[in-house]
Order: structure tokens, then C-alpha cells, then sequence
RNA sequence: GCGCCCGUAGCUCAGCUGGACAGAGCAGCGGACUUCUAAUCCGCAGGUCACAGGUUCGAAUCCUGUCGGGCGUACCA
């Protein structure tokens, strides 16, 4: 919190919008404990639809009526009564409709917002919800078996968006990349690269690709890279820990660069390998300790000696699942236990993950899992699971099948040159929510990229970077502007709206962090601009005859200015001065 | 078969976690630049919220069933 040569804390907490509903909510709670004698746990407030029926809505009357025995409207008349006059920055309360609390905030309350934000960061007005509390967002997570695709595309930026989204109310985020560096699918890289490699350098010996190898072009490249790199005398099966480790490096390098293509970077890269040793082992004797009584939660197979099984079935779960093989190895479940585990352990407040639907499943076992060793309410307070739903690609108006091992994937870097902006790919996976199926129609990107709704946000900001410049150009400034004049100056419908819609998108943010939705943000995003090219299309700002009418103009546009930047950072989508 | 997600305008999708008359963008039609950027604005048209029941003051939203699509249902990850 920044503050001000006086010492006074600024925004004072009762300019933050959300902290002023917390307000709301709680004095109608002291109300209906004044009235009645008894708390309620959430009296409910929404955005009323209209203008006309105030600022904020509260619904609680309805529901409270059939327990009191009196029709919706008497009991909001009643609230009403005792409220009027008491809440601060709220000018009036009114009972509408079926029994609708509704309260109109002061003229005052609302040009002080929008002050704070022409004058501040956006992020000031949100509140402080993480407290400097540590969460770790874990996402991507892809295998190093090739190019991140279209999916991992969708993926990094709804869990690059949810972490920013985290930073913004307060959190301290870690990012971190899980990924499994041994076992099959590695195997079977090292055989393909090794496959593409015999038949270019064309030895004595060979190899047929593996029947579910990888055959996509990236092998054939690798491949000869790495006969450039190593010669031509390596041989099959003698360097197969070459080629595995030549696939898997090589892979991982390619993953960087494709995530920094998005400017994502990660605080830590997890291998799977990691928790084989000590980590693994351990969550087994836990597991094994925490039967629910009768019997352990893992047990030996009957038949084969050495294969374990985690009794799943007892944890509510629809199947029991095989953990460790006979020959030792572990499935892959047992190190996402593990890994969790570890993650729970290092302290975290609040654990995220990013998964595809296909994840879905284990993530439940998981959960299961952890909830056995750490208690269920430990897990249901820090583990939060994001699921996004996939990517159809549509292409000449036909859906593309993909899948990495059969090739006839788009990586993530042909979409993001075929769409032409990184800004716009980011922004149009964030348009709708993750766990929506998603049609990403390529011809319509790209067409449609000069008519974007990015642009269209980005657009306003440039308008308003533009007024800036003429203002300081007329020398119209809005250093001077008297706050108790405000009210006055901004009365016009268009500045009402956009004062309205100002004061209240910081709390919606703060309602999208909590969700971990950050598609709403494009969605205010737009609500924003449409308000702004309304008031610009209507209102003249700069008018170096009125100066006082233009300062305030001025202060109004450079809080839409802030508002619009803050959110776009929020989306890590630029805010361009000139288009 | 079973589990999870989804079904809203011609197309792609929102709908603030049960509230006030169902919204936006694109596509279609008609208007607005002598101005701080027309990448904009205004208007028209477009809907049985898949279907059928149920819960209640009130349902696109919650429950049940049916139909349709996706994902999973591995000792692959």
C-alpha cells in the first residue's frame, strides 16, 4: 500500500469496493439481528440489472420471508427502514420489485474511485485477499516428448492468467512445471529419435519406428541434429541412454522456448525423478499406515509378488489402481501423490493445479490419496483444481484431430504465427471459461484479426493515451482538480455509466481470483471499452475553454486508462499508446 | 456399460455461483467522420436457454430421466 506525504494510508479501506460490500453485507446482518435474533451466513448481493434500481442489489428479504412468516416485501421495507442513513458511501436504500434491497451509493463515494484509480494503479482498489500468503500454480506440466500444441496452448495461458490473477488480490505465486523424465514414454522417444536416426545416417544397423512411436517431423529434425552433433557411429541398443537423454534434453529446450514465446517462465521445473528416491517410498508407508481400520490402503497382489495397490475403493473411488509394478517401477499415479504431497509439505497456503479433462480421473485419486494422509479438510481448504476442457481446432471449416504421437498436431508456435499476435492468442483462449469446450476456428483468427475484440480494448486505450497527449498539449491538466467539484462536473449519463462500471470491476476481479476464472476479465475488459468509445463517441474531453469541465474529463478518462491496463496485465496482453 | 464436462441467436460464446424484461462479438440490413485516432458509435433483425418432469415466491442456473457431443474408464502420462 503506497502512502502519502501526510502518513494517511491511501485508498483508505473503505474506498476499496470490495471491502465497501463486506460493509453492506455485514450491516444488513446486524439488521436482521437487530430485527430478529438471528444471523444469517450470506444476505447476498449482486449487481442490479439497471440503473434505475441503485448500485448494488440484496436479495436477502426473499429468503427470509418464508422463515418469518411475512410477505418479501414487508421484511426489505423493514431492512430498509433500519438501514437508511447508516451505511457509509451509500446515499440511499430502496425496496423494489418482489422485495429487492436495493442501495445507491453517494455521487461522491463514486468520482472518489474513479480518483484513486486515474491516480493509481488498478491493483490499489483490489483488496488484499492473499495477505502475502504463498500459492503455488502448477500447469503445463507437458512430457518432454515433443513441441507444446495447441491444448498445452490453452493450458499455459489460463494458468499463467490465473497466477497473475493471484499476484493482483495479493498472493505471492510460485509457478512450477511437473514433468516425467523417465519411464515408457521416454523410452519410446529415445527409440523414435533413434529409429530417424539409423535410417539418415544409413549404417549397418537399424531400426523400425516403435508401432506408437513419435513421428512427427521435430524427430526427423532432432535426429539429424544429433548426427551432426554426436557422428554417425552411434548404435542401437548399446547408446539407448544416449538417445533418451539427447530426446528428453532436446525436448525440454524446445518446451522453454516455446513457453517463452508466451513469456512464461517458471520458478521450478519438477522432474518425476526427483521423488522416486525418498518421496515415493514414503507416501507409501504413509498410505499404509492410514487404513481406515479394518485393512491397510495398500496391499500386496495376491498373485504377483512385489505389485502394489492402493485401495481406492475405500476412499470412495470407482476402482482400486495399481501403484507399483512387480518389477519396482511405479505407475504414474503414485508419484502425483507423491508430488502433491511434497507440495503440501513445503507449506503452501493455496496449491492449484491446471489440468486437461483427461486428467480429471487421477486428479481425483489424488485427491483422495491426500486426503487419507492429511485429513479432507486440510485438502479441501488448499488444493484447488482447475480443469479445462480441450481444443477442437477448425480449419477450412473442419475440425482437425490431433495427437502428438501420430503428428498431425499444430504446435503451439504455428498457431501463434498463423494468428499473428501473441496478444491475441492469449486473449482469445481467455474469452471463454476453462471448462468449455473450445472450437479455436484458425481462418476466423486470422481473418478476423484486424476486427478483434483485443483490439477493440486496446483501441480504447490508445484513445485515451491520445487525449492524454492532446491535454498536455492545450495544457490542460487535472493536477488541480477540486474533489468536492466532481460530482457536479461529471453528472452526464455517460460519465454515470462509466463511473459506475469503475467503481465496481475492481471487485469483480477480486470475485474472478477467488473463482480462478479469469475469462471474466475479458469479459469486463469489454464491458470497459464498450462504456469508454461510448462516452468518447458523445463527450468532448479536451476544451481548453473550460478547463475545470476538462480536468475532470480528463481524471475520468485516465481511470478507465488504469483500469484497462491493470486488467490487461492481468491477461499479460500489452496496452499499446498508438495503433 | 459406468464416471466427469458440455448443449443458450445463423456461427463462436457470456450470463456475477437461484433473482428483476435472456446478453455480447462475428455474419446480415440501415444510418453517423470539418472534432481528443471511424480498429469507433447508433439503429433494425435474429431465442421453445437440447427435450421431459420435479424442487419454490422465482430456474438458463439446483435434482431426476431422455437425446446429442467431448474426455476418461491402463500395470501410457
Amino acid at each position: 500500500m503506497t502512502l502519502r506525504p501526510g502518513g494517511s494510508k491511501t485508498p483508505r479501506r473503505a474506498m476499496i469496493p470490495s471491502r465497501v460490500r463486506g460493509d453492506l453485507s455485514e450491516a444488513v446482518s446486524e439488521a436482521i439481528e437487530g430485527l430478529w435474533g438471528f444471523a444469517v451466513s450470506e444476505v447476498g448481493l449482486s449487481a442490479p440489472p439497471n440503473e434505475r434500481f441503485g448500485d448494488v442489489s440484496c436479495q436477502v428479504a426473499m429468503r427470509l420471508s418464508g422463515e418469518l412468516g411475512m410477505p418479501p416485501r414487508e421484511v426489505a421495507e423493514a431492512l430498509a427502514a433500519e438501514l437508511g442513513g447508516r451505511i457509509p458511501a451509500v446515499a440511499a436504500v430502496t425496496v423494489d420489485g418482489p422485495g429487492f434491497i436495493n442501495f445507491t451509493f453517494q455521487r461522491g463515494y463514486l468520482t472518489r474511485v474513479s480518483s484513486s484509480l486515474a491516480r493509481e494503479e488498478f491493483s490499489s482498489l483490489l483488496p488484499d485477499d492473499g495477505g502475502g500468503r504463498v500459492a503455488l500454480v502448477e500447469y503445463v506440466s507437458s512430457n518432454p516428448t515433443g513441441p507444446l500444441n495447441v491444448g498445452h496452448c490453452r493450458q499455459a495461458v489460463l494458468g499463467e492468467a490465473i497466477s497473475r490473477l493471484l499476484e493482483a488480490v495479493g498472493w505471492r505465486v510460485k509457478r512450477e512445471y511437473y514433468f516425467n523424465d523417465s519411464g515408457r514414454q521416454m523410452e519410446l522417444l529415445g527409440e523414435s529419435i533413434a529409429a530417424r536416426y539409423l535410417e539418415k545416417v544409413g549404417g549397418p544397423s537399424s531400426l523400425e519406428m516403435p508401432e506408437k512411436g513419435y513421428r512427427g517431423d521435430y524427430v526427423r529434425r532432432w535426429a539429424a541434429e544429433l548426427a551432426s552433433e554426436k557422428g554417425d557411429g552411434l548404435v542401437w541398443p548399446d547408446d539407448s541412454e544416449l538417445f533418451v537423454s539427447y530426446g528428453r534434453e532436446r525436448a525440454m529446450r524446445r518446451i522453454r522456448e516455446d513457453l517463452a514465446l508466451l513469456e512464461i517462465t517458471f520458478d521450478c521445473y519438477f522432474p518425476e525423478s526427483d521423488l522416486l528416491e525418498e518421496d515415493v517410498p514414503r507416501a507409501i508407508d504413509q498410505l499404509g499406515g492410514t487404513g481406515p481400520g479394518s485393512e491397510d490402503l495398500v496391499y500386496e497382489d495376491p498373485e504377483e509378488e512385489g505389485k502394489l495397490w492402493l485401495r481406492l475403493r475405500e476412499l470412495g473411488r470407482p476402482a482400486d489402481r495399481v501403484i507399483r509394478r512387480s518389477d519396482g517401477t511405479y505407475t504414474y499415479r503414485m508419484p502425483d501423490i507423491a508430488y502433491h504431497l511434497n507440495k503440501f509439505e513445503r507449506g503452501y497456503d493455496l496449491i492449484v493445479d491446471v489440468f486437461g479433462s483427461d486428467h480429471l480421473d487421477t486428479s481425483r485419486d489424488v485427491r483422495a490419496a491426500l486426503s487419507a494422509l492429511l485429513g479432507n479438510d486440510e485438502v479441501q481448504r488448499r488444493l484447488r483444481v482447475v480443469i479445462h476442457q480441450f481444443v477442437t481446432l477448425v480449419r477450412a471449416g473442419r475440425k482437425v484431430k490431433m495427437s502428438t504421437r501420430a503428428a498431425n498436431f499444430v504446435t503451439m508456435r504455428d498457431l501463434v504465427e498463423e494468428v499473428g499476435s501473441v496478444d491475441v492468442t492469449r486473449y482469445l483462449f481467455l474469452t471463454r471459461r476453462s471448462e468449455a469446450h473450445m472450437d479455436f476456428d484458425l481462418d476466423l483468427a486470422v481473418e478476423q484479426s484486424e476486427e478483434n475484440p483485443v483490439y477493440y480494448v486496446q483501441y480504447a486505450h490508445a484513445r485515451i493515451a491520445g487525449i492524454v497527449r492532446k491535454a498536455v498539449e492545450e495544457g490542460v491538466t487535472d493536477r488541480d482538480v477540486d474533489p468536492e467539484g466532481l460530482p457536479e462536473l461529471l453528472d452526464g449519463e455517460h460519465e454515470r455509466r462509466l463511473m459506475r462500471l469503475l467503481e465496481v470491476l475492481p471487485h469483480r476481479v477480486a470475485q474472478s481470483a477467488e473463482l480462478l476464472e479469469p475469462h471474466r476479465i475479458t469479459e469486463m475488459l469489454a464491458d470497459l471499452a464498450t462504456a469508454f468509445h461510448g462516452f468518447y463517441q458523445n463527450v468532448r474531453v479536451i476544451d481548453s475553454s473550460r478547463p475545470k469541465l476538462s480536468a475532470a474529463r480528463l481524471l475520468l478518462c485516465k481511470a478507465c486508462r488504469n483500469s484497462i491496463r491493470g486488467m490487461l496485465g492481468i491477461l499479460n496482453v500489452d496496452s499499446p499508446d498508438t495503433m
